[in-house]
DNA sequence: CCATTTAGTGTATTTTTTACACTACTGGCC
DNA sequence: GGCCAGTAGTGTAAAAAATACACTAAATGG
């Protein structure tokens, strides 16, 4: 009854993986991007990609990907969205699949050993709209972004992006910039307290020109907790002086 | 600098987009399967998709199987994630790109004239799991109703579940069956019709044994603007008797 | 020691969520 | 016509969560 019909045609596309890499310094939040050695787009900026080996799974992809450009390891990384406009590579048919990635700038090791970037380097997201990206790349970090937005407040990012201690200020910032909003500090420090993930160190910030902060660590425990249940954060904004992005 | 390096090796693989169709009859959450009229899993249940044709956008494959296996048009459809397992299409390297769709089952008008199924029939979400599907189609469906758990408390799909006319009864027991967990009627309802969704028709059931229900409609301008802007939907859940699907 | 800068804190008010049980209306059956 | 079965429809009080808001504390640097 059946018979086996010709596939080939449809075996002719590449696909590719694209790491928008998200990293936060203090008061910024950062993408990590990569200056192209290759064609096409060569010495354009683009998000760090490679094309999926064809025995490699796209995670795994995604992994060495984020290992060879960026030294970067165990890191947080999901999946968001595939991209597969017709035209979207000269080369061929390519689709690509988008992940998103949240690290600590600390942990950053840039290789300009490798052959595809021959330099990397972070950007501020409200910067990026300027810098002519290679393919669809702005988009794909726009759509990531979204998802971050979505993402912070039903899961406690912070975790991957800042330094193992830190202050309540500097979480709060991090929420800020994520949310492109002010936070009320009362509120705000009420309800991630209130949430028991934040351990107190019993230490403070040494060096600094006013009264010294406390400093706090995540409850890697309760953190777990959190990634399979979600939680829920909200905090009501209050007026700010200006909207960075999104104008 | 740069040389033209060959990339020949990567253009072979192929990419498919399979669609789960969540539709809703009065009481049940349904997933729209196909009977598998070719190889691999010729007569295995599997969701409707196809190759991705090589001039064509991936949102525009996955209307057009819609359209050709279910014969469905316009309807609501959005990308959920990519299956990319190395193993998991014994032709060679495939990518799936997932969709879910909501559909009113009403609307379904099944297509037997294609050459891809010869059979297609609406399934009770909790059923699935027995029918050992093809690929690694359970696995999706189960990603795309944790999607559809998660939109539904930020959007309101009964807009595209629900005939034009319903009940507020009606409306819970979609709720509840997404949800997988009893609401409260009085809350529901309270907090349902703040949201000023909903559009009272001044109409009444008929011909039910019981006292007849009011008919509502979605206002559709409202409902556009929550599109946008997303929409906060909780009900504490109450006891219930017991847990379909997830055992 | 004074100026500057950021850290840290509590309360009253409003809004939202929750728990909960009875009456209303219809068709069908006797 | 009256009664039964079955679903529709309704309100309130209590608890919890979110909000608005302003002053004191601790460090450095001149």
């Amino acid at each position: 009854m059946s018979s086996v019909k010709n596939f080939d045609t449809y075996f002719k596309s590449a696909f590719t993986v694209d790491n928008v890499i998200f990293g936060f310094d203090e008061s910024d939040l950062k993408i990590l991007l990569i200056k192209r050695q290759e064609e096409p787009y060569e010495n354009h900026w683009a998000l760090p990609g490679y094309f999926v080996l064809p025995d490699e799974d796209l995670n795994t992809a995604a992994r060495r990907v984020l290992k060879q450009l960026a030294g970067l390891d165990n890191v947080y990384l999901e999946q968001v969205k595939s991209f597969g406009s017709v035209d979207r590579h000269p080369f061929g048919r390519v689709i690509t699949v988008a992940y998103f990635s949240l690290v600590k700038i600390a942990d950053f090791n840039p290789r300009p050993d490798n052959d595809v970037a021959n330099e990397v380097r972070w950007f501020s997201v409200a910067d990026i709209s300027h810098l002519d990206l290679a393919f669809d790349h702005e988009e794909m970090i726009l759509e990531c972004f979204a998802k971050l937005k979505r993402q912070v407040r039903v899961q406690p990012v912070g975790f991957e992006l800042l330094p193992p201690r830190f202050t309540l200020t500097e979480l709060q910032h991090l929420y800020e910039a994520i949310l492109e909003t002010d936070l009320d500090k009362r509120n705000f420090r009420k309800k991630i307290l209130s949430m028991n993930l934040l351990i107190d160190l019993d230490e403070i910030q040494e060096g600094v020109a006013h009264r010294p902060a406390k400093l706090y660590r995540f409850d890697l425990q309760k953190y777990k907790e959190f990634l399979q249940e979600g939680f829920s954060f909200e905090v009501k904004e209050s007026k700010r002086k200006e909207k960075p992005l999104s104008n």
